[in-house]
DNA sequence: GAGCACTGC
């Protein structure tokens, strides 16, 4: 293989074997683990890439006898992927009591074998000599020479992951490929593997890897983990950057970032030419960052792709939805890699022997449920229970507390945990405690333990089959948080909590019927969100048609309405041809772009800066970007002080008023304690002790006064940030003292769209660019009882009613002049777009293979 | 006088 001598890194690590669930050394099958993507006769279909080597597979020889290797292949494929019987079983609720079915149904979710292949035929690398040899191929430049780049991944030893059995095939692809979809389930090691084979494949001499993940915890794991495996320090070789930390140098090669990250450096260097290839990596969890990230990139490769700096992408995703991917990246080839998790038996509720059953009371039936598990499942297995918010969550940990006093004498003490992003960080510490002998950890929890933690030891799992998700109505630009059923992917990532450690078993409080009446896939974020911030940032990469915009999801064109109307009536895009197909960014819009917040907000700062009050506007506007900063444990207790304290800081002026108090006494407090700190460093107090002093005076000042410290935290990082691109911005800085009427102003005028206008025989506020929206303010605005005239909201959420959160009183003469501008505007949109989408969807045969209208 | 999942720049 002529190949091989230019990757002597081949010919290292070769396996004769691949390793299954357990660990064990089975013989290898290539052909489950990767697969070759045929189409039309051609190999991927790319025909860029492949040239010399789609004509040798016209030649019918060789294309018969291919094709019965493949079919040789597949069938050893089928074999492996048997599923496994296992017994069968269902259990039932009755009068409060659980029990188990014999010979009822059960699935077994083992990710060892993946249950669907892409309906693609299979070969392997190792039959595919006549390939294109690499020279020929686009991306060869990077690999003329052999790879003077050498990471020290020999000198830590790790246990083996599934991945390395494919190690070689997927070299392969990674030095052949231009996009490359990889699919591989938890555990798989997909994600710390890829990169340090890109660099091995030599992909990274001609620029850095960039590795993109949804969390900024995973992004930060994922590089100290693969600095160690490389022997190397973290932000040498390896490094992060996150919003707020960037280790990162030089010489760094593999970039672990968040996708916000990777599009926020887009807005700067459109081309991103700093990165040899980019790693998007799960993307099967449809984050609003990663898709228009992959948009964006598919764009970046077409430029690239005839200079010296090509670009490659990696698509890295669990769950088989490669079709879809395939199809968004031109055929790209498809590599599966094992999972390597433990078997997990699934139980369903069977409603015809539970004949009361009811898959709306799930939080009775949780409970129900886990006394079950308890009493049966030996002891030392901690039982993880999905619910969907944190009221819930607190009703079932204070059931279950109850419970240990009807338990038997022999049964061990239950412990439940509760688990939800909005609780305070050490009472989160408490999932991750070892449990103690003589106790079950009851974890209850919100989807936060889906993916974003993972706790030790939970070998059942018990799955309402309930999650609350907000999603945005675009027509009356309202969010509305609702109960949904999870999607089956969800359904099973949830299972696949319990076979982390061990094999494990999953309870799911509904039947199999209702699990399969589930969407397959989780709604992207895309399709449930407000454009506005997206069309923005796209906009200002080039784009100037939205409607042409080519997305893995295509939104509804009611929300690309609703965001261009939005952009068009806060000034920041404008229609630049007669039937507003076309859009520009306007300065304001550009300079919009520059801030890390949604446009309104943007305008917000904008109006500041006219009024004479940037200061407090970015004060506030800081504040408005983080979760409540006053919250106390979740308890009712607990509330009542929170409403006790915040009374001390409200204002006749409002929330936003308030909020800007808050910061400023705050940062008295922590201007003085700086000043005590530094006087005793002086007096030569120790380092260790000063350090704790400090960090105690900090907790204390916040449970004193109910202030969750992570959220003032992030909100004082957000204001250094936004203070820092406004110096950028070369925006004159001042402040307005206690004038606070010109930052009420520029709050009216930044959001205008919300501003209401109270109607007293309905005793409810009407929305005035909509007055047929009445809404109520929330009673924990400091405006709730005093209902002024005239407000503005930050916003709007519907619950049991409409509810305005963060509300400031305005003056209705601010704003009617922009609220009759939007009504007009409103009108003709609402006419033109009507009228030019119906053009579209006539012109759509036509415009087939009509090309994402984007330039760079 | 209500009760708000989770991320991210």
């Amino acid at each position: 293989m002529e190949i091989k001598s230019k990757f002597p890194a081949w010919k290292k690590k070769k396996r004769k074997f691949q390793i299954d669930k357990d660990g064990k050394k089975i013989k290898p099958n290539p052909g489950a683990q990767i697969s070759k993507i045929l189409q039309n006769g051609k190999v991927n279909g790319n025909s860029r890439q492949t040239g010399g080597q789609e004509q040798k597979f016209q030649n019918l020889e060789a294309l018969k006898k291919k094709t019965m290797l493949l079919k040789k292949k597949k069938k050893q494929m089928n074999n492996f992927q048997k599923e496994e019987e296992l017994l069968s079983s269902t259990f039932r609720i009755t009068n409060g009591i659980l029990k188990k079915e014999k010979k009822i149904e059960v699935t077994t979710i083992s990710t060892q074998t993946p249950k669907k292949l892409p309906k693609t035929p299979i070969s392997t690398p190792s039959n595919s000599k006549n390939a294109t040899p690499m020279s020929t191929r686009k991306h060869s430049s990077s690999q003329q020479s052999p790879p003077h780049f050498e990471a020290n991944y020999e000198k830590f030893s790790r246990p083996q992951l599934p991945i390395d059995a494919v190690e070689q095939q997927l070299m392969y692809e990674l030095a052949s490929q231009e996009t490359l979809i990889v699919i591989g389930e938890t555990g798989s090691g997909k994600s710390t593997q890829v990169p340090q084979l890109c660099v091995r494949a030599g992909i990274a001499n001609s620029g850095s890897i960039a590795v993109t993940q949804p969390r900024r915890v995973a992004a930060i794991s994922l590089a100290s983990r693969v600095a160690t495996e490389m022997g190397t320090n973290i932000g040498g070789i390896v490094g992060y950057h996150v919003r707020f930390e960037n280790a990162t140098c030089h010489k760094t090669k593999i970039e672990y970032m968040t996708d916000g990250i990777v599009l926020r450096k887009a807005l700067v260097s459109p081309l991103l030419d700093k990165y040899s290839c980019v790693i998007i990596d799960e993307a099967h969890e449809r984050s609003l960052h990663s898709d228009v990230l992959m948009c964006i990139l598919r764009q970046c490769q077409d430029q690239r792709r005839e200079t010296n700096n090509p670009l490659r992408l990696i698509i890295m995703s669990a769950t088989l939805q490669a079709e879809k991917f395939q199809s968004y990246f031109n055929n790209a080839k498809v590599v599966l890699v094992a999972g390597r998790t433990f078997p997990i038996e699934v139980f369903h509720v069977n409603p015809k022997i539970n004949k009361s059953f009811s898959s709306t009371d799930y939080v009775y039936n949780a409970v129900i449920c886990v006394k079950y598990v308890h009493l049966t499942e030996p002891k030392g297995r901690d039982i993880l229970v999905f619910l969907t918010g944190s009221e819930e969550i607190e009703a079932v940990a204070s059931q279950l507390a109850e419970l240990n006093g009807s338990l038997p004498a022999s049964a061990d003490v239950l412990m439940p945990v509760p688990l939800y992003a909005a609780l305070r960080p050490e009472k989160q510490k408490e999932a991750f405690r070892k449990t103690p002998q003589g106790a079950r950890k009851v974890i209850i929890s919100t989807n936060i333990a889906e993916t974003s933690v993972t706790i030790p030891g939970i070998r059942v799992v018990i799955d309402s089959g309930k999650v609350k998700t907000k999603r945005f109505e675009a027509f009356n630009r309202i969010d509305v948080l609702k109960v949904h059923n999870v999607s089956k992917a969800q359904a099973k990532q949830r299972a696949g909590r319990a076979g982390r450690d061990a094999p494990g078993k999953c309870y799911r409080l509904y039947s199999r019927e209702d699990f399969h009446k589930f969407e397959a896939e989780n709604m992207p974020e895309i399709l449930r969100c407000n454009l506005s911030a997206t069309f923005l940032e796209l906009m200002k990469l080039g784009m100037k048609n939205p409607h042409r915009l080519k997305l893995i999801d295509p939104p509804e064109t009611d929300n690309i309405n609703a965001a261009l109307l939005e952009l068009t009536s806060l000034g920041a895009i404008r229609p630049v041809n007669s039937d507003r197909s076309k859009f520009a960014l306007t300065e304001m819009g550009d300079a919009f772009c520059m801030y890390p917040l949604p446009p309104d907000h943007a305008r917000i700062l904008f109006q500041a800066q006219k009024e004479g009050c940037i200061m407090e506007a970015i004060k506030i506007v800081a504040a408005m970007q983080t979760d409540a900063l006053f919250s106390g444990a979740g308890d009712s207790k607990s509330d009542a002080d929170v409403d006790r304290i915040r009374r001390r800081f409200e204002t006749r002026e409002g929330d936003h008023i308030t909020l800007l108090k808050l910061v400023l006494v705050t940062n008295q407090f922590f201007d003085q304690l700086n000043k005590k700190t530094e006087s005793d460093a002086r007096y030569g107090k120790a380092n260790k002790s000063l350090e704790r002093e400090y960090n105690q005076t900090i907790r204390k000042f916040c449970n004193d006064n109910m202030i969750n410290e992570q959220h003032l935290k992030t909100a004082s990082m957000i204001e250094e940030q936004l203070k820092q691109i406004a110096i950028e911005q070369k925006v004159t800085f001042s402040t307005c003292g206690a004038d606070f009427m010109k930052m009420r102003k520029a709050l009216a005028l930044g959001m205008f769209l919300n501003s209401c206008e109270y109607d007293r025989q309905e005793d409810r506020y009407r929305l005035m660019i909509n007055p047929a929206i009445t809404l109520k303010i929330h009673p924990s605005s400091c405006l709730s009882r005093s209902k002024p005239a005239y407000i503005v909201f930050s916003e709007l959420m519907k619950t049991n009613d409409l509810f305005a959160l963060q509300v400031t009183l305005i003056d209705g003469d601010w704003v009617r002049p922009l609220i009759s501008d939007h009504k007009k505007m409103r009108a003709n949109h609402l006419a033109e777009t009507t009228e030019r989408v119906q053009q579209i969807t006539r012109l759509e045969p036509k415009a087939k293979k009509a090309k994402l209208n984007v330039t760079f």
